[in-house]
DNA sequence: CACAAACAGTCATAAACAATCATATTGCAC
DNA sequence: GTGCAATATGATTGTTTATGACTGTTTGTG
């Protein structure tokens, strides 16, 4: 990775969020600490980003208020290593120019920064997620038609004959509330509905889930797992879970955070 | 492979992508290290591109063709207040609850603000429009979807079965470029193609011009006048611009900007 | 005060670079 | 066609620069 890609990086991650930890951007990056603070730095001397202890922060905090509402921020910051890492393996599988759909979610969202230098075909019913790759990046951005959920930031529309039905992905990315062998479950029935109107039209579906989802359930169902062909997640998944994933064939991807390596260390 | 042929292709790597490193190139041309080192040194010394330390990058100041981009805020600042003035008197003609439309553009965007307070059902093709009410508003947003066109900021559907169909308003606001006895005239073949797509979906259709665009004529035919239910303008309008509008049966609403007061007084 | 996180400084390493030279390609005259 | 010059390219060299690991120091926090 380059100096000038993650200085883009850095800046659309401070954008993202009014502060971002040195930390974060070692995992974002692949760089050391070292080069993530001379990074810092660099850009604080160009009047990019202020530099503070831990991290930095950008200049005009309250620049974009923000959808990133509260329900939107607070999951954003559970597990954001984890996500974070996930979603770079996400981008890692697309080539250039490749069509893909990405459903909204907080975890799907970290996809954004991994892109900012990628020039892909993006389809989304996330708000925020356009609008992030709109302003901090130069891939083609589709957004699906409909009414503007605030609370989950997702557009929908009632009705089926809508521009979804058109676009047709290599690849659609989508998270979840919780894996269990009934399938992937999802709590929210307005994400179900989105995400039931984008399955179908890529070739592959991977799924994004962090590790601490395995453990969880949820009310509803959105697919049985057989309907899954690649699922990401993090290095603290057990190994009855990665059984499990494997008995329902499906390639498993499994990011490094380093989370894993320090507790075995301990 | 010929020099003219490397450079076009780094060229448009570095249009493609905000940063490509010497060894990308390298396998793009066939080429070795030195002579890609050289036809970047050549091309920073022709302005065609930045060099940096591994590679080279495009050189437009404006990285991301976003949002706010120029040919936004150019226009923007442009006769800003007879278009506020002219806006106000467009949301002044919203019931509270009112089902409405508003086309994507520079004049129509000033109704953001007179409609922060409001809690309308807004659809548009507007990207910006969309993201500002979302932010600043309690009203219900819905957006079309399709395409995001950076430089327009308009969100088009190249397919005909979209949201657009399925929601009717009761009335539609709408800019132009220009107002004479041959209709409606706009530039941008792509603010034409939105706004045919709107037009019919609302019982009443508003078009929002400031008086100077009655000598301004542009190229393509939007719609004729008789088309038009309601016109909103400020106080500099021409008498010979008022009678041709009555004649056409629309009604004419002007907005008071104090700036014809001044004139007169002066 | 004790502790851990964050930091700054130093150094070894690897990547990127500039400079040089040898070779290949091209254009031109005959 | 041959010979020759001009140029372009690729390989080689040593130099510069960026990076990451390591060290000790500073700075918050309980």
């Amino acid at each position: 990775m380059h100096e000038k890609e993650r200085h883009r990086i850095i800046l659309s991650a401070v954008q993202e969020r009014p502060v971002v930890t040195v930390v974060d951007l070692c995992g974002l990056t692949d760089a050391s600490e070292a080069t993530i603070r001379r990074d810092i730095a660099a850009l604080h001397m160009a009047k990019k980003l202020r530099r503070v202890r831990g991290g930095a922060e950008a200049l005009s905090p309250n620049q974009f208020p923000g959808l990133a509402g509260r329900p939107f921020s607070v999951n954003e910051t559970l597990n954001i290593n984890q996500k974070r890492a996930i979603a770079r393996e996400a981008v890692d599988l697309c080539e250039e120019g490749d069509p893909i759909i990405i459903n909204g979610g907080t975890t799907t969202f970290q996809m954004v920064h991994p892109l900012a230098n990628r020039r892909c075909q993006v389809f989304t019913n996330s708000f925020p997620i356009a609008e992030h790759l709109l302003k901090n990046s130069k891939n083609s951005v589709l957004i699906s038609g409909g009414v503007i959920y605030r609370e989950q930031n997702i557009v929908l529309s009632p009705f089926d004959n809508d521009v979804t039905r058109n676009f047709y992905a290599r690849r659609m990315f989508m998270g979840a509330q919780g894996v269990a062998g009934l399938g992937v479950m999802e709590a929210d029935p307005l994400l179900i509905q989105a995400e039931q109107k984008l399955i179908g039209q890529a070739d592959e579906l991977v799924l994004l889930v962090d590790s601490s989802k395995f453990e969880k359930r949820s009310s509803l169902v959105l697919c049985p797992l057989e309907r899954i062909d690649v699922l990401i997640t993090d290095d603290r998944i057990s190994d009855k879970a990665a059984a499990m994933i494997e008995a329902a064939d499906i390639r498993l991807v499994v990011a490094q955070t380093g989370a894993a390596k320090e507790e075995a260390a301990s």
